[in-house]
DNA sequence: CCCGGAATGTAGTCACTGCCTACAATGCTG
DNA sequence: CAGCATTGTAGGCAGTGACTACATTCCGGG
């Protein structure tokens, strides 16, 4: 009996887990198939099982990149307790750390550049975003803001979040200041917004 | 005489030129050195003399794109008049004009992972973004915008525009609804800093 | 004017990559 | 247990970025 066996029993898991680690410590230009597949412990061609081509494994990941999201970003909402501000505060925070902490994968999730399998990708984002529209919805219904579509707040919302995160991972933005110019922000949004 | 001489003349803007249209075009991805020197009609290893790898290259590409972003801007701003609204609605709209149109060449400018290039590529972006500076401290000045520290505006105001420039290029915000979002956006961010 | 070094372009090589195909080992289902 | 779909292997191909040695051209000081 060899060492490894034949089958590697769940190549496709390995695959991803190694290329998320690639792509968090080296960049998605450092990824490589065959020097993946040589990392997991199998010939260079297999990944082609599991991924069609490079693009797909890429898609794959950006697809779990938001899968990870949305449940960090349910949790965060879950924990900070009672009231739209301190939820949308926490959402922020949450949403900023992990694009800091994943900014090559979230480069990747944002790539406009998916193929056939971008549905999937499109879904698993709107489902990670969902919470922010149920927060606002809430906050709306229960008056704490003022009423009307949640659906502009929460997109500037979250593009506000995301330029910001942007800019500090380019470097154009000090990561200190970064908390601080988030909770700001989130103020000033929600600023003209509130019922009162 | 041969048709074409030993020495091109201008290869470092030809290449410049030819790698911005094929970034368009094609995606950074697609950007070859040596496709671009068969298409540019020199040798292989010619580029390395301008451009010590690829890196280098787009770190141009990159730069020359901040400078162009600010030159538009600047543009806009004295094209638009008096007033601090219309002048910051006219930065809004052309950044995100100039962030749609040049999708990939933007990425590459916000890419993070610039080597020795950096500083140069993080001047021109400063240059790029002082005329919003500009525009803020002198609407100050005048009694339109409450006084503060313009910095945090500015910052906050051009991370939303990215973000939504970057969710409109991934497909995640439609292109139409894009003008009437940022210009609410905007208004969203002034309007609890207007003087009254 | 010319001559020698600096700048620029050429040509060849190397290791590597993604993608493809033919084939082998294995797992699973009737 | 037979046969077939799944999964992994092995080899090949064209293309790439980076490197080197060499050729051509440009330019400034004698």
């Amino acid at each position: 009996m060899p060492a490894r066996p034949y089958h590697h029993g769940n190549l496709r898991s390995a695959l991803l887990a190694r290329a998320e680690q690639t792509v968090r410590e080296r960049g998605t230009q450092a990824l490589s198939l065959r020097e993946l597949a040589r990392e997991i412990g199998v010939s260079h061609g297999a990944p082609r099982r599991h991924f069609n081509d490079r693009q797909a494994l890429l898609d794959a990941l950006a697809e779990d990149g938001f899968v990870r999201l949305g449940r960090a970003l349910d949790e965060a909402v879950r924990d900070a307790g009672p009231g739209c501000t301190p939820q949308l505060q926490a959402l922020a925070h949450t949403y900023v750390a992990f694009a800091t902490q994943h900014a090559a994968l979230l480069e990747l999730m944002y790539a406009g550049k998916h193929r056939e399998g971008a549905e999937h990708v499109y879904a698993a984002a709107e489902q990670a975003f969902a919470v922010s529209l149920t927060v606002i919805s809430e906050a709306q219904q229960s008056g704490e803001l003022v009423p009307g579509d949640p659906e502009p707040l929460a997109q500037v919302s979250l593009a506000t979040l995301h330029g910001l995160a942007a800019m500090a991972n380019g470097g154009m933005l000090d990561g200190e200041d970064l908390q601080v110019v988030v909770t700001d922000a989130m103020e000033m949004l929600l600023s003209g917004l509130r019922r009162r």
